[in-house]
DNA sequence: CCAGAGGTAAGTAGTGATCA
DNA sequence: TGATCACTACTTACCTCTGG
């Protein structure tokens, strides 16, 4: 961008350019911000002398943000988040009377193991708080981080770039599951008999080689897996109808005793634990009321 | 009075459906 | 397969309004 004097720039350019990125169309982003399509058309033309780059270009889905505008969007919205900050008058958040939404990126399993405890302390402490949950899972988190289709995350997520920040909740291990009355589960189970029965396995993303089957690869070890759900809340269900064998992360199976006439082993070889995390984009760090959610979620994981 | 923001209306471009 | 049409969405020309 060429050199610029702050005080010949209209800084409402920003707000449209927020709303530009937000929207990815002229006309849903001119509704957001209570202006007319051309308004933001021609406020989109001064931005583009402003720097030096056409920033959205059209395409069949919409205006497409140029690289030179999703550089600059994350900062246009922390500076934006901090003059929202400054207007309300200090920086204070405060949770029993806040009408706040938030949005989050939970897998079922997340869900399962967060919600029931995140839900009860709201109830407690922030009474007006409401929760949007969007589906997520191993492969599309960080991508709906980035997009801004949700707020914060929690799961399994390796490897974020450095404008995405992560936070370990815990680590989670690995127990075996079966039905109560499984006529071929004995206590203890050793290897040999564990790689006999047919495995049930969970992947997002439907691929039946999983975590464990990669373990096990390394000692030149198969199992079989008869069946592959997408879904994890699936698992204790499909085990308990079946003859079939989860190898699942422990706190999905850890209510199901007082559900389910369930039998639990520990896996006849070492799975090492994966983390758990809880990730949002950096242009929530300064933000109080996220601050408190991402608190309130690491106590209630921790918990 | 002038510059600039935003509005209206017309023009333009892309896309998908339909039909010969 | 290409022509045509309808629709949607962005751009542009020109106008009004407002503040300095």
């Amino acid at each position: 961008m060429k050199a610029v004097h702050i005080a010949s720039v209209d800084l409402n350019l920003l707000v449209v350019f927020d709303a530009l990125v937000a929207e990815g169309h002229a006309t849903r982003a001119a509704e957001r911000i209570g202006l007319t399509q051309p308004a933001v058309s021609h406020a989109l033309n001064r931005l583009r002398a402003l720097f030096g780059d056409p920033l959205f270009v059209r395409s069949p889905r919409g205006m497409v943000a140029t690289p030179v505008a999703l550089d600059a969007a994350p900062a246009i919205r922390s500076i934006l988040e901090q003059v929202e900050v400054v207007l309300r008058g200090g920086q204070v958040f405060e949770p029993e009377k806040s009408t706040r939404q938030f949005v989050l990126g939970l897998s079922d399993y997340a869900a399962f193991v967060l919600l029931p405890r995140l839900t009860a302390r709201l109830e407690r402490e922030a009474p007006n708080i409401s929760l949007v949950i969007r589906n997520t899972s191993h492969g599309v988190g960080l991508a709906m981080l980035e997009e801004g289709t949700v707020e914060l995350i929690a799961g399994n997520f390796p490897g974020p770039p450095s404008h995405l920040r992560e936070e370990l909740l815990y680590e989670e291990d690995f127990v075996c599951a079966g039905r109560g009355d499984h006529p071929a589960l004995a206590d203890p189970l050793d290897l040999d008999r564990y790689l006999s029965l047919r495995h049930l396995q969970v992947s997002t993303r439907g691929n039946p080689h999983g975590y464990v089957d990669a373990v096990l690869a390394e000692r030149g070890l198969k199992r079989k897996v008869a069946v592959t759900v997408s879904h994890f809340l699936m698992a204790p269900f499909l085990v308990d109808s079946s003859d079939l064998v989860a190898t699942e992360p422990r706190r999905l199976f850890e209510p199901m005793p007082s559900r389910l006439p369930l039998r639990f082993f520990p896996p006849p070889i070492d799975i090492p634990p994966f983390r758990v995390v809880q990730a949002w984009h950096a242009r929530h760090d300064a933000d109080l009321g996220h601050q408190w959610l991402r608190r309130v979620v690491r106590e209630i994981s921790q918990a």
